[in-house]
DNA sequence: TAGATTGTTAATCGATTAACAATC
DNA sequence: TAGATTGTTAATCGATTAACAATC
């Protein structure tokens, strides 16, 4: 698939992970939807959807809407999650655990291949996935040890460490190959810019929640 | 504190949470900043930083910058978590457990003060936090009792429930009173446009994080 | 005062939307 | 063909940034 490089917004790859979800939602019931009927679902208009979708080729039909299966195909390739993506975690405290051990948190497209940690009480464990805990300080070699075959490569970590750790691991993960991170942390890690990073900040988003409740102002869309 | 209503935007409300967090740490070293040095930590520039801050007032001081603990001040008193919001959680499942489990997770200002579910397993059970998981059919005495008490008043909820029970259980809790929703569940709920929902989908931040990757283009700012 | 940095205006840039020709 | 809905252009809207007067 050729992207049109550098000319793809943040948002519409936000907007791409929501319209997958929906569409499949959608699919329970119906083959087909239109982009009215997906713009309203969206809370979005159709043009934009329109606009969206014709980001990355022609995937509807004049006078008659989206296919729905063939839509969810085409979003699942772009996203890259029709192949299996390798992740490590690092960090099995409290959220390292519930990602471990939460078959569905992580939805299709990605494994768990490795769990590590600094603590030597966790370190040997077996987590409810049946991966081992493992000792951060063996993390470069077995990212490095995987790396030669495509199936087992290992590009990306989800850093569940606390906040204290971020920087220092992150850091340690981009030295031994890791070129995304979904960082769960509050910290704003300092990265080399070709490095992915997107934060998912529990907290923040609380926060961003009460703003809006106690100011009942409606959001922008 | 008064807001020009309906001008505030959501880039700015979350941008709002990341100043938060970078004041924070800096803080641990200094006790002034000026808006170049904040915008460099924050991937942006300083006038995006002085116009932010502008919305809500006049804070820095001209030739010398801001003065930390007072921005930190502002930016809490703003986001309303200079008081304690109560929030229940609804869904104990991994995440629902790891919520309550987590005690920094939701960060100062927030403080759960009802489980829920509807697993007759779960019931009665004593979480991590020293709260009994209740009967998700007990949730809507439970907000009403607390209702009538500004201390105990019940607004929040963090929905934590499978999928396939998302929009149903996110219904009852809108009639009970409940006016705004972190919704972590993959599904999109579809409310009343005043009830305020914010998303927190680790699937669909992997996806994104993963189409960066793929495709190693820089995202925008 | 001179130097520095804010707060704000005006210019620019980018994202959304309306409108419509293309076409199923 | 007539009706419908796409894909895309052009217009609009909103967010970011450059520039600078205000002022510490």
């Amino acid at each position: 698939m050729k992207l049109k490089k550098m000319e793809i917004s943040e948002r519409v790859v936000q907007r791409l992970t929501e319209y997958l979800s929906i569409l499949k939602e959608v699919r329970k019931q119906y083959n087909e939807i239109n982009s009215i009927e997906l713009a309203k679902i969206m809370n979005t208009t159709s043009a934009q959807v329109r606009k969206d979708l014709s980001t990355f080729g022609e995937f509807g039909v004049r006078g008659k809407g989206y296919d729905i299966d063939n839509l969810i195909e085409i979003i699942t390739k772009i996203l890259g999650i029709d192949k299996i993506n390798n992740v490590i975690i690092v960090g099995h405290g409290k959220m390292g655990e519930m990602l471990s051990s939460n078959l569905d948190v992580l939805g299709e497209g990605f494994k768990i291949v490795g769990i590590f940690d600094k603590d030597k009480n966790k370190i040997g464990k077996t987590a409810a996935n049946n991966l081992i805990v493992q000792d951060i300080q063996n993390v470069d070699e077995f990212i490095k040890n995987m790396k030669n075959n495509s199936d087992t490569r290992i590009e990306m970590a989800i850093l569940a460490v606390v906040k204290e750790q971020a920087q220092i691991a992150a850091e340690g993960l981009v030295k031994s190959g890791i070129s995304a991170i979904l960082n769960m942390t509050t910290y704003k890690l300092e990265l080399d810019k070709n490095i992915k990073v997107v934060d998912m900040d529990i907290s923040a988003k609380l926060q961003e929640l009460n703003f809006w409740r106690i100011n009942n102002i409606s959001e922008k869309i």
